[in-house]
DNA sequence: GTAATTGTTCTAGC
DNA sequence: CGCTAGAACAATTA
């Protein structure tokens, strides 16, 4: 559920309620994935401030005073919940506590999620930001199919299972597109509806979800939804896997192989 | 009771 | 060897 249009308003939401905050403590509840041992979390955050909340590909940063970053990853099914009456909530992972009684949790019913200390900056370009030239250069040389490319997180950072579908269904070209096969006309189609369908979707979640946390994150999917069965303009959705993830598609996404 | 879900990582294969 | 495809992982809900 977490891709890069729900984490970006997640940052936005932490960095309005939380920021300047002073931690209390960190709790950390499960620490399997946690890159650290918990004391060296804990030491090194001890009294920080939280400066801000950035989204970085499909992670959160949580930036502290004297240089602390802790990266957030929810993989599959993590969730940010806020903390106000003292009870831990169930699956939680970590949570944040400050010192004027606030405070969130990290939680994942599949303790998959992800925190890190001092995470490494990524190389890959992020989703929003790639330069139009580079994206051109990738798709020529692979043979992958072009949804799963959309997906590989050392090409570009921040497109999941949902937006992927999203994005190549604005473009009207088809999941199962080889990307070398893709003419630069519609390899420029799918370039600008990456941005058009990610920023779209941050506008109207940001404005659905309001100062909301957590819960039901409401989605916008035009096509990628188990609920649709025809899209608004009466194309039948189509599924299939690809890699293992279902995928939605019509007939009217044209496949270049 | 079984299938589905979701992203990343590891492994096997071409 | 480089690239690609697929399985495994975890824990719950429908």
């Amino acid at each position: 559920m977490a891709e890069l249009p729900d984490l970006t308003v997640f940052a936005q939401i932490l960095t309005r309620k939380y920021k300047g905050e002073e931690l209390d403590k960190v709790e950390v509840t499960v620490e399997k994935k946690l890159n650290v041992p918990v004391a060296d979390l804990k030491s090194a955050l001890k009294g920080q401030k939280l400066l801000n909340v950035i989204r970085e590909g499909k992670t959160l940063q949580l930036h502290f005073s004297s240089d602390q970053i802790v990266g957030l990853h929810l993989m599959l099914r993590g969730e940010l919940v806020e903390l106000n009456n003292g009870k831990t909530p169930r699956f939680q992972v970590l949570a944040f506590h400050f010192k004027n009684g606030s405070g969130f949790s990290l939680i994942d019913l599949q303790k998959q999620a992800t925190p890190t200390l001092q995470p490494k900056p990524a190389v890959a370009p992020d989703a929003l930001n790639i330069d139009k030239s580079v994206f051109s250069a990738l798709l020529a040389k692979k043979r992958t199919l072009i949804k799963t490319l959309l997906m590989d997180q050392k090409v570009i950072r921040g497109i999941g299972n949902s937006y992927s579908d999203e994005i190549l269904y604005h473009a009207g070209v088809s999941p199962f597109s080889i990307p070398k096969a893709i003419p630069s006309k519609d390899v420029a189609k799918i370039y600008n509806s990456i941005r058009t369908v990610l920023e779209k979707a941050i506008h109207d979640i940001a404005g659905a979800n309001g100062d909301k946390l957590t819960g039901e994150l409401k989605d916008f999917m035009n096509i990628h939804s188990p609920q649709l069965k025809t899209t608004a303009k009466g194309e039948i959705i189509k599924t299939a896997k690809i890699g293992g993830r279902t995928t939605y598609y019509t007939d009217a996404q044209e496949l270049f192989v």
